[in-house]
DNA sequence: GAAAATATTGACTGTTTGATAAAACTCTAG
DNA sequence: CTAGAGTTTTATCAAACAGTCAATATTTTC
């Protein structure tokens, strides 16, 4: 046997086919009940292989989850990251906002182990957050002053600001299965996540306040 | 030995004295690893109690967990309750927003507990959300339309209104971790959550965009 | 103050869990 | 085809785990 961890890249067709296969069933078992409470025996029964099998490709289930945990914020980062500094202000805080729900939607298992990390206190990763989630989030601060310097949007406290995209994004993920009670079964994935782009829109651009700028036209009652 | 489950009430001083300790105990376990993370020697460790001695007032490890989620359910749905439908829309909804951030200031064990359930999709809770929290909701839900109708608020789906003033304010004690790593040590807990409720203040009443309405004092451009 | 009720403990059980060792099997390059 | 690298399995282990039991200690009640 080769030492895989010092033999960088050369991983043969089964290698790549089953640590993708382990990796699934870890996504799947860690974002469902977190580091402590996922266990070896039901992320190799998920993957369809045995513990020791499963063992072989990764020794420790700490590699599993950091592995998972590596790939993940990346990705993670990567719509703040396109947070364009010359674009027109509005349309790029919307655009960060809908590439933000979109993760929500397509990746939630992702969302759900990023969440349960950091509410056990992010043991594991806390270094990362601070290397590499802090510095962008700096970075992308200074961008929102200066369209708030320049009047371009309200004034407002940008970090917050950026907690609230999180949140609410992050909650359609995290919370699925409340939002699915509240909601209810009518609307599918796809018109729940239409609904809180369109809420999520109004509610960045204009809050609640009611709307009564020059050039709106008036608000109709109906009886 | 007196059933105490049957027996309703009937409980001594050192009954009541050390149920309370263990469920204190347990919520600090329960809300940082949870259900399946948790493990009842660490809570009676925490509880400065032996392991039978703890299984002396909770048999089971799911009567702790379901213990806490009695009495935390209640609590946690208050704020919504106390919604005033004849109040004046915007204040309400801000002394909505600010009761639900000072539930996350000063009980973020419990919002923790709540946001582990759920991620983990709520199994052993789903039959109250659909009980308790859906039925509220809905009373609310009509409430907030009513508002609209009469052009009192904005015009937005009510539903999702709910979920981004919950998301936003339980942020911040389901994601401590990661908002101090983010605000730095600067401001203590206190500021943040001042800096949270102003934020969030105008975030849900005006929203992002440039605040131009009639009466506002033209923005100055300083260099 | 003694009996009854309540509370605490230590010793234990069966099971689950993370992890290892070595034998057996399978694939693949030459 | 075959030798060796790579993969899988069987068997196993010690620790952690949820939960039990009977014996002991303490508190409450009369």
């Amino acid at each position: 046997m080769k030492a895989r961890a010092t033999e960088t890249q050369r991983k043969t067709r089964i290698q790549m086919e089953n640590e993708e296969r382990i990796l699934d069933a870890a996504l799947e078992e860690f974002s469902a009940h977190g580091f402590r409470g996922a266990t070896i025996d039901r992320i190799a029964d998920h993957a369809g292989m045995s513990k020791p099998n499963l063992l072989y490709y990764f020794r420790r289930k700490q590699d599993m989850y950091e592995a998972l945990i590596a790939r993940l914020l990346d990705t993670w980062l990567e719509p703040l990251r396109e947070l364009n500094a010359t674009g027109d202000p509005l349309p790029e805080l919307q655009s960060y906002i809908r590439r933000k729900l979109e993760m929500a939607r397509d990746f939630p298992r992702e969302s759900r182990l990023f969440a349960n990390e950091i509410l056990q206190g992010a043991p594991r990763i806390k270094r990362l957050l601070e290397t590499e989630l802090k510095p962008l989030v700096d970075e992308k601060v200074e961008v929102l002053q200066g369209w708030m310097r320049d009047g371009r949007i309200n004034t407002v406290d940008a970090r917050h600001l950026i907690f609230s995209i999180w949140s609410t994004t992050q909650h359609y993920a995290d919370f699925d299965t409340q939002v699915r009670v509240i909601l209810g079964p009518d609307r599918g994935s796809d018109g729940r996540f239409e609904d809180a782009a369109r809420y999520l829109e109004t509610l960045f651009l204009d809050g609640l306040r009611p709307q009564n700028r020059a050039g709106d036209t008036p608000r109709i009652r109906t009886f």
